[in-house]
DNA sequence: GATGAATGAGCTTTCATTCAT
DNA sequence: CATGAATGAAAGCTCATTCAT
């Protein structure tokens, strides 16, 4: 009934309705974090947000809108954490570094939603068996990575090399980082980004000799 | 009845049995590749094999133990196409960059399989909720990875890193390599192995000052 | 969702929903008297009760513990219309007598439920295998016979003898009366609890020369 | 294909045949004395005669006959132990006891058969849903009992009752014994069976002013 | 005679969704 | 707005039986 959303136009919605649906997406995010997204049925999810399975049908328009949903409030939430830092920095290569120490940072705060995320990006299906969120999804964050990239190259601070190989690189690394630690909880993660970090400058700045002069 | 196999002893199997299983779990690998592994009802697997379903539950003992055999075949697949490669590299530089290029090469000619691997490790769940196979599975790996790293600080070509953190960031790069790969086709695979290879080399070699002399 | 009912403390239920455990149950009785235990699928169930399969799991937690609630339900009902007339009798022959009449009394009115009762009795089994309700679920009938003979012998009324092998052959007799009318519903059963209670009360009275005096 | 079995009419077998027949009944003894009726798969009595499922279904028309021969093997056994017993008794309150006694002996050596055998009766359905063994499977025992009993009437050793009653009354506690014998291994079979012949021969004795002359 | 392989029906259970109240 | 109730499809698995070898 609600949400047929036509994309982009949603009707708006009433402050106790949009209350209602953060809690859902809440209760979504605990329950994919804690029984992974096979056994995240809406009856558990409405289990642990203390209402009936009617509810969630109600306000979203079925289990792949609230998981749409919840995606979204975590990359926003990544994506206002993250960004900000990363604004801060001097020149493309500090740049670099503190996105991969601002992105560890987020980790280590809300390990349970990224937790989460993953779960959906896994497991969602499209009707055909595709996967809903697959590397496609990331498309975004490739393209703000590889202008960042670009830039750097244009300053020299870059060597050459092609920027969407990196990008998706430096993604699947960040990603590693991640499912490592999510993993194994008492991994250094701090230590970990700080590695990647310099890992990573070492992979892509210019050499020595291709100093700009 | 069968496979109650107390694990190791598998009981000799006949050449007309193995040969079900074989045909059974290429009709899985294709079945995941197609469906995801939540598509992948023994229904439809048997479907695929233009059998019935009950001769799935007969020559394997459940579904997870299809799913495992799945695994194992692609693994050792996989190694017996790699290691021979990497094992001609002169030094350490030379064989990070020809696993690489192997992996890649591998790739290549086996994307449905991979891709069925990739369904089954995401996918797949103990009953406990957690996955089958996590990165805790990538354990063997990261361990032979580690070992040639550390191989190659000792004999100076490396610089100093942990280990542990370049073993998955590399794992994790050669994974999201083969994923923007499936989701992408048309994307020129070797290309990236040698941006990958060349953008991993420069991570972890020895600075030029460091050369031993 | 229902029923997972940390035991004793059930969640109080609604009217409606009390009303459709007990169709369930009944309809349950009624397939399992005409079916027997192994016979009465939970389609089947269903299909008497004109309702669909997922109306019982709804409802209950599967398919044991509807079982459970019918057997609780035919106990509970033989023991509120056997214990009154029990009790009203002025000594332990007397009650003795009025225990065997009172059953075979309950037994003419419900037979469908009795053969249910022992349906399930005979049929469900635990996960290992052994019966769900076995001579161990007659405990507590023993025990409170065995109260009645023990009263009777202090009072010189009953000879001296073992009340749990009494009890038990008590027990087995009045299963056998119910079981043999069962099989051949034209079997005079007053006539047989008439006859059953004479024999009883012969071999456990005292002698007269026992006659307290 | 075999025992398509004419009623009384059966083929002769070879001797090998009937070794085999005989191999396949002691495995299904076993397996449904371990296991209950329910549990016993032809593939489980297969696999602890150690031979192949198909074995079963090439001796026997069914798992059907397969019971039957069962049930024909320890009745025919329990006959020859019992009657030769029972024949030596000088009269027939004395063949009474002896019968009791008798088959409690017979129990004490045999228990697995005898579980078995009640788990046939119990579990073992016609296609209707009927039992296939009820208490019309007891006529010949209760015929044979009554001849007895109402020889003893003819002679005053009992006195005036309807003697199907009784028969069926004695048949129920001689099963109830061996029920609570099978649940709790430890009960003096031995002392119960002493006990119950007491009580039965209290129940069904002439008075003593009944004696003749 | 004996076997392993295969079948297909049936089982219980889970789940997203719909709907009357 | 919210609920509990109901649906029906699909899942994994077991089993008695059949059949070619």
């Amino acid at each position: 009934m609600r949400s047929e959303s036509s994309p982009g136009s949603q009707k708006k919605r009433s402050f106790i309705e949009e209350a209602r649906r953060a809690q859902i997406v809440s209760a979504a995010i605990t329950t994919i974090a804690e029984t992974g997204y096979p056994g995240a049925s809406l009856s558990r999810i409405a289990q642990r947000a203390g209402i009936s399975k009617g509810v969630i049908s109600y306000h979203f328009a079925g289990k792949d809108e609230l998981m749409e949903q919840v995606v979204e409030r975590v990359y926003t939430e990544i994506a206002e954490f993250v960004l900000p830092r990363v604004a801060e920095a001097p020149d493309e290569r500090a740049a670099l570094r503190s996105l991969i120490l601002a992105v560890a940072d987020y980790m280590r705060g809300h390990r349970e939603r990224l937790v989460a995320l993953g779960g959906i990006f896994n497991g969602m299906q499209t009707p055909e068996g595709n996967r809903r969120y697959g590397f496609a999804a990331n498309e975004p964050i490739y393209r703000s990575t590889e202008e960042m990239l670009r830039a750097g190259q244009d300053r020299g601070l870059f060597r050459a090399f092609d920027v969407r190989v990196i990008a998706v690189t430096l993604q699947a690394a960040i990603d590693g980082m991640f499912g490592y630690w999510a993993t194994y909880p008492d991994h250094d993660l701090e230590a970990h980004a700080a590695e990647l970090a310099e890992f990573i400058d070492r992979s892509v700045r210019a050499d020595p000799s291709d100093s700009p002069g």
